[in-house]
DNA sequence: TCTTTCTCAATTTTT
DNA sequence: TTGAGAAAGA
């Protein structure tokens, strides 16, 4: 990857003529009148004008965060206090950062758009580093590892230090050297200890083994985007009094959602002007366990003295049931700064809180339900369905495809994160950049070349003892006997093939290139060649894969984006019912906002109780309290009294959070409307579930209720055993009457292949496959043959 | 070296 | 129940 000096400005400061003309125009207005704050409530205003000093924005769900934000960057160009290289202003995900973006642009036109210090911390820290790589042991075209790149590496470090992998798994040791570095702590910093704690004692030596390695290879990974930052201002004043000068204002975004690196990252930065504004919300820190510290923002006023905080309350999103519902819950947590929203809309719906027998029926209600939205002109692409945990989502997609509703999950494998995208960009790595070993050997034997273990483990030792990147060590190694012939044939002809393509490089346009990579290299054959069900959305990916790279100037320009962003651009448009965990819909909203799940154990999450303790309780009522004020005009909360996890029914009882809602502003629905006619008859039946009617879960949900009669009336059904069973028999009768199979007949099943069927039971067949034996197979997953 | 079978674990996830 | 990853078999 190639550092792009970035013609927008980054070293601005020698042309300050970049100064729009507009922009100077709009200075000379006076600030009250200027168009880009106009309908600011007073808070907001107060907010956008404290250009100078610490500034804290306590900016609740809905309250016009974003809106500040940008206006305040506008205000300070505005003004002519600062030029947009004035300013830096970061962000946690590229797609904040792009709104951020596109929204000054809409408030001050051009001159806003060449901020070149508008970014992610990432994406900042490593322009920071670039620039001084050699500072911090990297040269400036380092390579930036994701977290594949990064498990590979771990685990080699692990064998080189005689761990058992079993004991330590590479990806638990990865997660305690990213807690550190999420930390700031270099591997002399960590607290012995601790450094002993780990991996039999070893794991401070295989934090400091880790980064050697990351400087051989000449790579960073995440955490190093940061903490190599530290590294360097701590290690040169002089270049972190530059940074420090250079960055007149600084604006910080998800101010709660900050680990302890970026703190200090930030702190640094902003201890010479002091001009920090950090905007954030305690009540939304939900990323606690990936390092966020909430504690950096409660601290703020002690960390930065004489800070003005400004409080926004008012809420522009939901409707006051919503609101009262979202207050009340989050009230109950002990450690915040406390605000209180408000709202001038009307009260609206009442939150819905709706029980199911189990959650396949709360699947059914929640597809009744949104169907029923939709008979009424509710567009789809304005309700969401938010889960605890993505396990939640099959249920519910089950349900969605089998009613034809079109849906979406965001959030899912993003498609840099793909095999196949993967696979592809290793082979431009190495193209690039032929010191890659992390990239040569994800590739090396992808497509099959028959080149296997040993022979990567020849390679491994030869290129550690010459000192020699490993394509390198293969291009010495195919010269002499040391591998068998046809391992050395197959590396002789990939090591050619390198060499063709690099030469390729700049010679020819590098989408271009790409696809003659992947095809020399037999890369789309494989997937053509591949029965899978899914080889042929492989290949379209990889199409589009080739595609995107027309966007970018050069090879190197591109990875560097994939490497950071790890996104491709999103379709949008399509009338769709979004799907997604609580944590994906930070953020987001929809008027109508469907809440399944709610039961002790799932939500408030076990483990996280386990793990966290009241802390953990906090975070977890904090997510309840994204979850809700997600909604603008309903919210639709729902819990099962049955739920498998890991593929065994537990009884469950309803979260106490739902008890902890302010009764006002919540309605108890009975089940379903489809399921009482036919459950009716079961009415009178007591207790079909034992236990679960008395625990306290259940009791406070009668109590909740008003009139005591939650679920009575509804009767769960005399289904006792689960309903599961009972309907998989009556769909076994239903159809298993009308099997069309005999013994003795010829059949083919997809997966075993051709056999006779040896006995019929209603569905079920017994088959004596050819190949597989006998097996017991449903007569809908064979075909006469 | 490739394929099949078995074992074991199992939130939340961005950069 | 499902999936990944490792051991065992071909």
């Amino acid at each position: 990857m190639k550092y792009q000096p970035d013609e927008s400005g980054g070293d601005a400061p020698e042309q300050p003529a970049s100064l729009s003309i507009a922009a100077r125009a709009m200075a000379s207005l006076r600030p009250e009148a200027a168009a880009y704050s106009s309908g600011l409530n007073p808070e907001q205003r107060r907010a956008v004008e404290a250009t100078e000093g610490p500034v804290l924005v306590l900016a609740g769900a809905g309250t016009g965060k974003t809106r500040v934000l940008t206006t305040r960057i506008a205000h300070l160009i505005a003004t002519g206090k600062a030029r947009p290289y004035d300013i830096l202003s970061v962000t946690f995900t590229n797609k904040a950062a792009r709104e951020m973006k596109h929204r000054i642009g809409a408030l001050i036109g051009p001159a806003g758009e060449g901020m070149p210090w508008l970014g992610t911390f990432h994406a900042i820290g490593t322009k920071i580093l670039r620039r001084h790589a050699e500072l911090v042991g990297l040269k400036s075209d380092f390579t930036i590892l994701g977290m594949d790149d990064q498990l590979r590496l771990m685990k080699q470090v692990i064998l080189d230090q005689n761990i058992d992998e079993k004991r330590w798994p590479a990806r638990a040791l990865g997660s305690v050297i990213d807690g550190w570095k999420n930390r700031g702590l270099l591997p002399e910093q960590v607290p012995p200890g601790e450094a002993q704690a780990f991996a039999f004692g070893k794991g401070g030596a295989l934090y400091s083994a880790y980064q050697a390695r990351l400087a051989t290879l000449n790579a960073a990974d995440f955490g190093d985007l940061l903490l190599l930052c530290l590294k360097l201002w701590r290690e040169n004043p002089d270049v972190l009094e530059n940074y420090q000068n250079r960055f007149r204002y600084i604006l910080v975004d998800e101010y709660q959602d900050t680990n302890v690196a970026q703190y200090l990252w930030l702190r640094l930065l902003a201890q010479l002007r002091k001009n920090v504004c950090c905007v954030g919300d305690d009540d939304q820190s939900i990323y606690g366990w990936r390092g966020a510290e909430v504690d950096n923002i409660l601290r703020f006023e002690h960390d930065f003295p004489g800070a003005v905080v400004v409080r926004l309350e008012r809420n522009y999103r939901s409707t006051g049931h919503i609101l009262a519902a979202a207050s009340g819950l989050i009230a109950k947590n002990e450690s915040r700064l406390g605000k209180t929203l408000r709202t001038e809309a009307e009260p609206g719906e009442q939150v819905t809180v709706t029980g199911a027998w189990d959650s396949e029926e709360e699947a059914r209600g929640l597809g009744e339900e949104i169907e029923q939205l939709q008979r009424k002109q509710h567009p789809l692409s304005e309700i969401a369905v938010l889960v605890r945990i993505s396990a939640q989502m099959r249920e519910i997609e089950d349900r969605f495809v089998q009613l034809g509703l079109p849906y979406r999950v965001i959030g899912g494998p993003r498609f840099y994160e793909r095999a196949e995208i993967r696979d592809a960009l290793a082979y431009l790595r190495i193209t690039a950049n032929p010191a890659d070993d992390l990239a040569f050997e994800r590739i090396f034997n992808t497509p099959k070349r028959g080149l296997g273990d040993a022979t990567l483990q020849v390679l491994h030792a030869y290129s550690r003892a010459e000192r020699i990147p490993i394509l390198a060590a293969s291009r010495k190694i195919i010269e002499t006997d040391e591998l068998k012939p046809r391992a050395r044939t197959m590396l002789r002809g990939l090591v050619e093939s390198f060499t063709r393509w690099a030469r390729l490089v700049g010679a020819q346009p590098h989408s271009e290139v790409a696809q003659t990579i992947l095809e020399e290299s037999g890369y789309t054959d494989m997937w053509k060649k591949d029965r899978s069900a899914d080889a042929a959305g492989r290949l379209e990916n990889l199409k589009e894969f080739v595609r995107s790279m027309e966007e970018f100037p050069d090879l190197g320009a591109f990875l560097e984006h994939v490497s950071l962003v790890m996104e491709a651009s999103e379709t949008e448009g399509a009338d769709r019912v979004s799907l997604m965990t609580l944590h994906a819909a930070k953020g987001l909203e929809f008027d109508t906002v469907f809440l399944p799940g709610w039961e002790d154990g799932l939500f408030p999450n076990q483990r996280a109780l386990d793990e966290s303790g009241r802390a953990g309780l906090e975070e977890e009522r904090r997510l309840a309290h994204v979850g809700l004020t997600r909604a603008r005009k309903r919210a639709k909360l729902s819990f099962a009294v049955n739920r498998r996890i890991h593929g065994m029914w537990n009884s469950t009882i309803p979260s106490r959070f739902i008890d902890e809602l302010p009764p006002g502003a919540v309605e108890v629905l009975d089940a379903p409307a489809h399921f009482q006619a036919g459950a009716s008859r079961f009415d009178r039946n007591p207790t079909p579930f034992g236990s679960s009617y008395g625990t306290p879960g259940w009791q406070r949900a009668q109590a909740n209720s008003g009139g005591g009669n939650f679920g009575a009336s509804r009767g769960p059904s005399g289904r006792s055993g689960g309903p599961r069973q009972i309907e998989g028999e009556l769909v076994a009768k239903s159809t298993g009457s009308a099997s069309s199979f005999q013994e003795q007949m010829r059949v083919f099943h997809t997966k075993f292949g051709p056999g006779t069927v040896a006995a019929v039971d209603g569905n079920k067949l017994t088959v004596d496959f050819d190949k597989a034996g006998r097996k017991m197979v449903l007569d809908s997953f064979v075909q006469p043959g």
